[in-house]
DNA sequence: ATAATATTTGAGCAATGGCTCAAATTTTGT
DNA sequence: ACAAAATTTGAGCCATTGCTCAAATATTAT
């Protein structure tokens, strides 16, 4: 019969390989990609944490980053989509802050493995 | 003298923002960012998900993804050069595997906040 | 040697991403 | 009502990305 495996002799099974890929392919993965993908871009992550440290406004954060308000606030509309930050306007200005702490502490983690990395 | 703040009256005064700001931009975001970045993408997360239930070669992977072995092999070299994985060599085969057990982690914990973000 | 298997590599291509710029929107102050 | 301030939005642009395809490399088997 066809076997479906490559490489023969082969370590692992046909049903180990199956049960590992209904495992892999679970629902649920497609969007933790999509929110490693919003950690994995510079000026995101640094509003992230910029953020984690006390909530701003749009305007602190385009100055924190150097970058322009409008860059700022597209960053932001993704963000906010994706439920990791939430704003509050008061006045004419906006404050964001973290929509839960789930993302300040994967962002922690993150850190830990960069030092043991270097350590 | 000029304030460089955007928006008077306002919350956070300068050398707060200053230092906000210093602790964002700590070395080692940019390469925080970058394994998240490494983490953000489906095929990629797939791999490091496979290899973190079983070592197993470029084949499986393919296999198990979908996708062409030509495909998982250009991102486990990216993998390998951020060292999330490494390969090991037997016969004409390559087994790879998690580099180190950080990125399970780091994964259980984004399956964590998915789980939690949806309940 | 020759062929077959497993993986790597480079070029190329369509799609995506992050920014800028200009314009619209919303709220405050006069 | 009008101007100024803070943010949002949409269009457009260049760089990056993830794949395919073809070819190269390395190892095993005959």
């Amino acid at each position: 019969m066809d076997r479906e495996l490559c490489c023969e002799p082969h370590p692992l099974d046909l049903e180990e390989l199956e049960r590992i890929r209904a495992e892999v392919d679970e629902e649920g993965l497609w969007e933790m990609a999509e929110v490693f993908k919003a950690l994995g871009d510079p000026t995101r992550l640094k509003i992230l944490k910029a953020l984690s440290i006390s909530p701003m406004c749009v305007c602190d954060l385009a100055h924190l980053t150097g970058l322009s308000v409008s860059a700022i606030s597209h960053q932001l509309r993704l963000l906010r989509a994706m439920r990791l930050v939430k704003g509050e306007k008061i006045g004419r200005r906006v404050f964001y802050s973290l929509h839960d702490d789930h993302i300040a502490m994967m962002i922690k983690l993150g850190q830990q493995h960069i030092r043991e990395e270097r350590g």
